[in-house]
DNA sequence: GTGAAAGCGCTAACAT
DNA sequence: ATGTTAGCGCTTTCAC
């Protein structure tokens, strides 16, 4: 900046009032620092504005998700991108990958570069170690799953009701045996989702007792195992209820492998790619992880504009979507 | 800093060498200035570190992409940050849409942040704009696309020799009405799987003149119209060859409307989700997005080492995985 | 309309 | 083993 000035012969405080686009330039001082600007190829060091301005805003968001390497995860990070983008604010992600000290040490690396908020989907156990963050005024957001040991805003999906409604689809259509296929109960969705599920059978007087509740499924192999071991019973369920994206793929594998995709029902939470060209069509309860990630990142944004309303949980709803596997009739009524 | 400096009773000085875990502090010195940080929440500023630090750097990589929102992306995405883990450096992603403003856009609003590298997949032009940038000493590594007007560190799929095997592979059960679908031909990696088509469908010794050659796509619902209106026509294609993922999704529901996926063959260039579960499955030419972000984060990391051989292009190879789609004979010989 | 001086939070270079 | 001073590139404050 010090060359700029020296090379447009001004001050180099002119030459911050060009580039940040304040008054009291004349157009021809303007004119000749651009010029400067541009034969040096001054880029403006956004850091060290940010360590003297009054705001002490570094334009930067940060993100943190279960992998950035997922349908889901990508989708919501998309949208906060597309939020951020109109405000110049530039969004840093990291993957978590259900490790809770990972998360500490990724929020930690974040702070540490002085992120103007934070939007993360949370795997361990307490987020009370950001509370002295959240004082400092910095805001957080939890997307997908909602904090525990402090309180502020979230944004996640109804999955209790989600999976009710996934339930409801399979005994109105006549189940009775259906089978639970979860994630770890640790992980607070997981627990919704099983809620609902067996609410909504208790709702319709079927007795839970005695059927198949699998939990601690977190990807294709264990599902594909725990639905193998299941089908292969004399009782084998005649319907299954899949409560994560990665568990309805690994379930899906293993009725192909026993033949009996066309026999027994499958509903999914949460999408999965392609789920309309397999035969049948997979039904899921859709998440909407784009309204997510808006929503999320609008808070975010919301708070640092001043917004002190109390932190509220926002519900994104979700939606079933027929394609097939989830119609399919019991084998004996 | 200061607050903890005066709270632990010492220097400044002091508290920056615990912090960076310099030598030549006393045990005992180290522990009250651990114990004064954590009572006061405090946090280190490492951009402001960064301003006077004598390697200037902001462990930050700038990551641009054509959608964070994309299964390949998403696989480089996780890849360069696993690399960066390692290293204490944070990773910014931004999607570009194909978008050429918004490719410099992107890459202004990094600069400024000063990352110290910047793995891209180019789409503009000519990346003749990142000259001065490159000059001054930042890493550049494009990965997926080769960069044009200016020489850099690429790693890219092999992508004619994979486009070449995929028709290889039709021609040799015997096909000869063999249609390339294809994206843009503004994009690089397009002509480049173009190319290998049509050089090894002349080497098989099959005129290519009156065959079928689709460019300019570039989403599903343009590769399904194209599909929908080749397939129709009384001289259909036996086998068709798609040359990216979204392209070769267009085409599936092109020929499942159809009802021809039995009948017509199918080779697409790059992996698609569940491709395994459809049927038949998809046979692709699958790149590696893993490798490719791992190298590029590698060749960024050995640049900023000090690394100054001159710019390489590391090819990463293509893997044919056969599963139905593509071992589909000719309707007639 | 413009510039000089001070200082943001930290580390380098040199004390001690 | 520890502290002091200067200064990174910028913005603030205030003077001109």
């Amino acid at each position: 900046m010090r060359h700029v000035a020296a090379l447009a012969g001004v001050g180099v405080k002119t030459v911050s009032r060009v580039i940040n686009g304040e008054p009291n330039v004349s157009a021809a001082t303007i004119a000749k620092v651009r010029e400067a600007a541009r034969t040096l190829d001054y880029q403006p060091d956004l850091h060290a504005g940010n360590l003297r301005r009054a705001d002490g805003r570094t334009r930067t968001l940060g993100l943190l998700v279960g992998s950035v390497d997922n349908p889901f995860a990508g989708a919501v990070h998309r949208a906060v991108e597309d939020a951020a983008l109109g405000r110049g604010v530039a969004v840093f992600a990291s993957s978590l990958d259900d490790d809770p000290d990972r998360e500490q040490e990724a929020v930690s690396a974040f702070l540490r570069r002085r992120v103007d908020g934070l939007i993360l989907t949370t795997v361990s156990e307490s987020q009370a170690y950001l509370a002295p963050e959240l004082r400092r005024g910095t805001p957080i957001v939890f997307v997908d799953r909602e904090p525990a040991g402090i309180v502020s805003d979230a944004v996640v999906s109804d999955n209790a009701e989600g999976a009710a409604t996934a339930t409801r689809h399979l005994v109105e259509r006549g189940h009775r045996r259906v089978a639970y296929l979860g994630d770890r109960l640790a992980i607070q969705t997981a627990r919704e989702r099983r809620r609902g599920f067996l609410e909504e059978l208790g709702r319709a007087g079927v007795a839970t007792r005695d059927l198949p509740v699998v939990d601690g499924l977190h990807d294709e192999a264990s599902a594909r195992r725990a639905a193998l071991e299941l089908l292969s019973r004399p009782d084998a369920p005649t319907a299954i209820f899949s409560s994560q994206n990665l568990v309805t793929i690994g379930v899906l594998r293993a009725l192909r492998e026993l033949g009996r995709h066309h026999d027994t029902a499958l509903v999914g939470f949460d999408d999965v790619p392609l789920a309309d060209l397999v035969e049948p069509g997979i039904t899921v309860v859709a998440q909407d992880p784009q309204a997510i990630g808006r929503l999320a990142a609008q808070r975010v944004f919301a708070r640092l504009d001043g917004d002190d309303a109390a932190p509220a949980r926002t519900i994104v709803p979700t939606r079933l979507i027929e394609r097939g596997s989830g119609e399919i009739a019991p084998r004996e009524v």
